[in-house]
DNA sequence: GTCTATATCCCGATAGAC
DNA sequence: GTCTATCGGGATATAGAC
């Protein structure tokens, strides 16, 4: 059900994978899943090849350096955090596709707490990896998202809100169940595991965010 | 302005700090820095010291071990941490009390951007340092604070909200300016130090939650 | 492609003189 | 309290056989 292959998302699902490029998958997960806990530095290549079961030898050889490695991962986790942006569309009216995005980034939090977690710790870092790419591929993106926001709010279906300031706070208040989750576990005793939590989130950020778009 | 003593802030004033004292304060603003950038594990002890301006050997004999130093910053940061909500208080009204507990959130994310980054990364790591202190210290804070929100929506103040989902948000959104500040300048070239774009978010984040507790 | 063996470096922590 | 010297361990990465 829930999807623990983060390249197989990210590339063609029709391209059959070569036992190589299989192997490029576990070494990766096995990255993925020790480098967010830790962060680069809290993790050695020697427990990530114990992880992905390959020799550390074996593992330089598909990824040179642990920076490779590194980069390699996080490249990965940038394309699945970009994937429920494509529901801010013009053609969608804003209520429905914010709560849509609300609702998939809630759930990334929940399915791939992993990447959220490693993205924050790049980001927290001050993104010496991937501030090219928010800088020159993501910035884009948002210019576009924002003028989907004006169109929104020229055609008077929400009220007049500052875009970017918007999307920090979407970004802020979803992401938070992922990377500050032991957090909320420590003061909730709740997990985003447990569906009645799941929705009760879902509906809480929801009604935030909708009440501030009311015309 | 600006303060950069951490733990003169959370000792008495007026207590005079012996020599030893001071020092302690210098290695602890110098870890603070450094831990706050790569998390404990991306900075050495050999740099602690070096910026601190004092050597190895001598840093352990006033933190006998590198995990005792994090402690110690930590445990600053947290009271840090605890200070803007002493806001929220039955005799205030709620939109004034949230309004001022925003600005305050966003202030500290400005003057002590360092402090929620290492708080964000000690989260991230699962909270192996804090977490008996979060379980034990601020979660009777926090029953507390969920009763003043009762109060408020008793009496028909503002609109009945889950207050843990309520903290957990306003936690989130102001917390992101500091934790988040490298993205954020990537996409808007701006800085909480420039004081238009810290009203413009103090503005906004106030907005998005006043707008919900309209009753 | 995968292995064993190893080079090289840096880190946290200790010993002991002063 | 502060220093020099150093230990022991673990880290990334390479060399070279198979």
């Amino acid at each position: 059900m829930r999807c623990c292959w983060i390249s197989s998302m990210a590339t063609q699902a029709l391209k059959p994978l070569s036992k190589a490029d299989r192997k490029r998958e576990v070494i990766l997960a096995a990255a993925l899943e020790l480098f967010s806990r830790g962060g680069v530095d809290g993790a050695s290549l020697d427990r990530v090849a114990e992880r992905a079961d390959v020799s550390k030898t074996n593992l330089i050889y598909y990824y040179p350096s642990k920076d490779a490695l590194y980069a390699a991962v996080l490249n990965n986790v940038l394309s699945l955090w970009l994937g429920p942006l494509d529901v801010i569309d013009p053609a969608n009216p804003p209520q429905q596709a914010i709560a849509s995005y609300i609702r998939q980034k809630i759930a990334f939090s929940r399915d791939h707490a992993d990447a959220s977690r490693l993205f924050c710790f790049e980001i927290l870092y001050g993104a010496p990896v991937l501030g090219n790419r928010l800088r020159g591929m993501l910035q884009p993106v948002m210019e576009e998202k924002a003028r989907v926001f004006e169109s929104w709010i020229a055609s008077g279906q929400m009220a007049p809100v500052d875009p970017y300031q918007f999307f920090y706070s979407l970004w802020a208040t979803t992401q938070h169940f992922a990377d500050f989750a032991s957090q909320i576990e420590a003061l909730s005793q709740r997990t985003l595991d447990d569906p009645a939590f799941f929705e009760e989130s879902v509906a809480h950020v929801t009604a935030l965010f909708l009440a501030r778009l009311r015309p």
